[in-house]
DNA sequence: AACTTGGTGCTAGTGTATTAGCACACTGCT
DNA sequence: AGCAGTGTGCTAATACACTAGCACCAAGTT
């Protein structure tokens, strides 16, 4: 089952990594965090081409529309992850952790560090399975 | 600096997708990996748009063209990486790295756990810095 | 020599993603 | 009442990503 998003045009991707970001969003919102951003106009025009294909529904809040992924957001970032894995690390673990550790923003707390190590550990339990 | 391979439309990513993945790619190759492939000759007008364009260059290789991306490989594996902690996992290391490990294809060798050990403890000999 | 194979350079058509306009509804304010 | 602000629904125009054709060249085969 390939990652569905791949199969987006420019915008249409940006505007659903908005979401996604998000969780939620008005068409106000995504606007505002759209590189070299279109009219407000354009922004709804897409949100509505993107529900008419299957990506996005919209619930009412208040007086307007906020959208959210059709997809499930965990499914989402299962795919996300196998195809970063697969197509910028060949499937190295490894140097994907690696590359992620060397973006953080910020030197990682302890608190993040212990939980890392858990799961190292916790991958190394289900992998012996005796 | 954003990632600029998010300039780029839905043929142009894939593209761009394949010739990350194969480290360097003929048009034939490119062809060959494509979802819903299009004609040989699309395939090579959009690698020449793209190297028009400034992301990719190509080399002889023989009688053919073989094209390479212009970025340094490990600069789009960083942007890759911060755009997924960013888009995807709201910059949680803990939940990215758990997704990753959660989508690996075959569980990891003692081997590969061990390195993504000792990279965790490696990280945190770096935040001490006392 | 003629033909096939597999490549390149260049050019043009098409679809659809992307843009943006306009009319109308509702709310709150002076 | 009238007006400004902010939303929706729908429609139309445009740009450019995407597609594909054709002429030509070089090497290998029969």
């Amino acid at each position: 089952m390939p990652n569905p998003l791949a199969d987006l045009g420019r915008r249409e991707r940006q505007i659903m990594d908005v979401v996604i970001r998000r969780g939620r969003a008005s068409a106000a919102e995504v606007l505002a965090d759209l590189p070299d951003p279109p009219s407000y106009s354009s922004v709804r025009s897409m949100l509505r081409l993107l529900e008419e294909k299957g990506f996005l529904h919209h619930e009412w809040e208040g007086p307007r529309h906020v959208y959210l992924t059709t997809a499930d957001p965990k499914q989402i970032q299962r795919s996300a992850a196998r195809d970063l894995l697969r197509t910028f690390f060949n499937n190295s673990m490894e140097s994907a952790v690696a590359a992620m550790l060397g973006v953080a923003e910020k030197p990682l707390t302890d608190q993040e560090l212990k939980r890392l190590a858990q799961l190292i550990e916790q991958q190394r339990r289900k992998g012996v399975r005796s």
